[in-house]
DNA sequence: GTTGAAAGACACCATCC
DNA sequence: GGATGGTGTCTTTCAAC
């Protein structure tokens, strides 16, 4: 499937995703064409999922950024999901997981006074354990 | 700084970067030439930090992916820095955290067994509490 | 921030190896 | 699979408003 080419291509488009065809063959020794019928196929096969940017959230208004471990005895998780999509603006993932909690929660929020008022809402479907990221 | 018109940029860039400035101006209502200036300017002020790809790293060969909680009681962390400076096929980024752990490490693995190898070198340097992803 | 026009670069197509 | 050549589109850089 991925031979060093393709993988040559996902590194140099994870760098400069905004490259044009013809730069990213010149830098795999490819022709432009070569490059785009590659990324195309990439693409279709669903290894390269979407083109996005990298932001500084902090720039953004987000001085906030927190993991958060999830914890629920309740065998039913939907209220916790079904609070967490209306949460879109401060939750950027959430991931199931092994060990102790059951979820990890990535966070961002304009301000502690947002992160607050979301925690407290939280607590409402679930118990949590909260860490700040630093750096 | 950032008004409603450089919000929706940087959403309709993190929703597909690779479209053409000309395209952005449409979705947001402003000619191709005027996206480009504030594209430019988001930029240089470090709020556009770079252009990237979502990738299906199960699809990648990266099959396992890991949360590792990182614990250590040296007064100096370097040894465990340069670590994983050493290990930046797996590692995707390491956080420093408040909170019961000193860091929060994000990895990922082609197999269990890389895996093993990994952590048992770092528990030369430090101790850890591993949460695997599970979805 | 918009319009218009120029040159140059790129993407996309079919065709060929 | 990859390379070549032609056409239409986009970008870039001016200008003036």
């Amino acid at each position: 499937m991925m031979d060093h080419v393709d993988m040559r291509i996902v590194e140099e488009l994870s760098k400069n995703s905004r490259i044009t065809m013809k730069e990213l063959g010149e830098r795999v020794h490819l022709t432009g064409q070569a490059a785009t019928s590659r990324v195309a196929k990439l693409e279709d096969q669903g290894i390269i999922k979407r083109y996005t940017v990298d932001l500084d959230l902090e720039k953004l208004g987000y001085v906030v950024q927190a993991f958060i471990n999830i914890w629920t005895n309740d065998l039913s998780h939907q209220p916790y999901l079904s609070f967490i999509r209306t949460q879109t603006e401060y939750v950027i993932r959430n991931y199931k997981i092994s060990g102790d909690s059951c979820y990890l929660l990535e966070c961002r929020f304009p301000s502690n006074k947002t992160m607050d008022r979301f925690l407290v809402d939280l607590n409402k479907h679930v118990n949590y354990k909260l860490s700040i990221v630093i750096s």
